[in-house]
DNA sequence: TATGTTTGCACAAACGTTTGCGCAAGGCTC
DNA sequence: GAGCCTTGCGCAAACGTTTGTGCAAACATA
């Protein structure tokens, strides 16, 4: 295996000093008086020899690194792959490198990631924490610019850009009510979960306008498949089973339908279902699935955004911002066959 | 923002030498006789400021980062999200991180970022190669080691680990055959991408064993929904429209759907169709669709052991692995309607 | 008490950069 | 020809580590 080329090779083999050499390739060359005919030496030489610099010591010297760390709890999972998309292609936009670390969901790693981040010299992160509490990130943002992204902590002062779940699930709730329906089934996700726990109160608020508080039932656990299919399984085997179910993911719609095939009843005409989360193939189940659709190029962007000021300025920000969510219609919601007895 | 605590500064406050610290930090006490009340009092002092040493000093000193570079095409595709995912576990797993960099699927995307990776003196390197030929790759093979994963370029000596593309593909054919279709359509991908043209390779292979090469019809362009959709629409408006369809991706197998659906035709009663990839919503669609399943976990571990016994044993290794695929039968496939003229 | 051995740690160089400062050579002014 | 300014570049310190070597003190031996 062969050697990279440096600084000092290239100094030795052309006569200059490491010191031009640095200058003319950071392209100060006019600030320092090099002239014209060293630049253009040195870029040839460098061209030729296709001398890279060595990241780690310039970020040594300059504290410096242009990258950006991005913690996600599962880059398996579509809807963090797609925020990480984004991020990464809006951090190139602005020179900057993305780290990805996938906590898997896990405090622990999640912990260790960081830290991991932390020693490279990061010049920011964003993160969509997993843990409960906001303390290590607290610590963090002591000495590193830090924005979250999706999840966030209400209690915290840490800066955030979310989708309005509150909102979103209102809307989607609303929208079933619209319909007739009166008796909703939503399939939550874990309780802890910031996001889980707005759509859930979004739902409940859109029963109470309807002055439904006491129809509000909510189960589940966590955002799996498993997890929907089996509070459908549920809930349809009920005796008064519910006309609709609002499944807080797009994992958790997927047990539903499953749920529901299972049972014999056909979207959406024995039961309607909306769904959270945006992806192509939503629109090839059968039926298509009507969903709440969070504006995850605008989140990155706009954290991307917040974090990179606060690179330049070197100071806190406390931005806290909830993006609209919008309804995609497709075919899985209609009127109930017949109003239940309420 | 406050300081981060270095051994200069530990050294400073406790009164001990920065080399002593930095020995009782690395484990290497014993090895220089540090005593065990010393060790005992640096290793508290540590825990206490919290300290984590700085990468990019310990990397430029070492030479090592115990970080591996994984360079794929789009992180917004399942599949690499999928690789991606079981790449950075199975790092974790041997203490290694995972620095992922997309290329957007852009020859220069991936030129430029494959020397970010190397100016930060990553370990090792895991690529799906999108340029079309392997000459950049090949000279980073000098001085790094190097894995390829999923495309490969079987004239190069660069060790991969992929599916055997040609072998799934032949026996999805022969599938379809063996049910009695003798129309099948064939939608490919990038007719320059490895992975396609093996698949096609396959299905051509599998006809011509059945004596009918000159059924083979094969056409498409990438792996998206609109070539599935536009292909399959072109090919069931055809007078005698194929029995099955054989998409070499799941995107394709998408477009392909909404194209039969358009057409009215019903899947599998009017229309099979079989497809490459393995992604759980497929068990959603309906129906659920018989598709060729890559070993991707199987990949991503031989990726990852093949790349750190490079980087253990300092020298290159030229294995080139295709790993069997398997089928999953779902309800997507039936025989024909009734045979055709053939 | 003199000598050799062990114990326990510190010194300093090196990794590849960046950057403030300095210095030699040449040109200009008078 | 003396003094000053400009041009063009090099010196060396610093970033935070790791590690080969060195050295004083303590201890053991004779």
């Amino acid at each position: 295996m062969t050697q990279k080329e440096t600084l000092i090779s290239i100094a030795e083999r052309t006569g200059f000093s490491i010191s031009t050499i640095s200058r003319v390739l950071n392209g100060k060359a006019q600030k320092y008086r090099i002239s014209e005919q060293t630049v253009r030496k040195i870029k040839e030489f460098a061209q030729k020899c296709n001398y890279t610099p060595n990241l780690t010591a310039q970020s040594l010297r300059t504290k410096r690194t242009n990258t950006v760390g991005l913690l996600v709890p599962s880059i398996d999972n579509p809807f963090f792959a797609n925020i990480a998309n984004v991020i990464i292609h809006e951090a190139r936009l602005h020179d900057y490198t993305v780290i990805l670390i996938d906590s898997m969901e896990n405090e622990k790693e999640e912990s260790e990631g960081l830290n991991s981040l932390l020693s490279r010299n990061i010049d920011g992160v964003i993160v969509v924490p997993c843990s409960n509490t906001p303390e290590q990130l607290e610590e963090v943002a002591q000495h590193t610019p830090i924005v979250l992204i999706d999840r966030y902590f209400p209690e915290s002062s840490l800066p955030y850009v979310s989708t309005d779940n509150f909102q979103g699930s209102y809307n989607a709730t609303r929208m079933l009510l619209d319909y007739g329906h009166r008796n909703i089934r939503c399939i939550q996700g874990p309780s802890a979960s910031i996001t889980s726990s707005e759509r859930v109160r979004g739902y409940r608020e859109a029963l109470h306008d309807f002055g439904l508080d006491d129809r509000a039932v909510v189960s589940g656990s966590d955002f799996s498949i498993q997890n929907g299919y089996i509070e459908a399984k549920l809930a349809l085997a009920e005796p008064e089973p519910p006309t609709a179910i609002f499944a807080l993911s797009n994992t958790i719609l997927l047990g539903t339908m499953k749920a529901a095939e299972e049972a014999g009843l056909r979207i959406p005409d024995d039961l309607s279902v909306i769904s959270f989360d945006n992806y192509t193939y939503l629109d090839f189940l059968s039926p298509a699935i009507t969903r709440v659709n969070q504006p995850i190029e605008e989140m990155g962007i706009l954290a991307i955004k917040m974090l990179l000021q606060m690179i330049r300025d070197n100071r806190a920000n406390h931005s806290q911002i909830l993006l609209p969510p919008t309804i995609t219609v497709r075919d899985s919601v209609r009127a109930p066959r017949k109003t239940t007895a309420e």
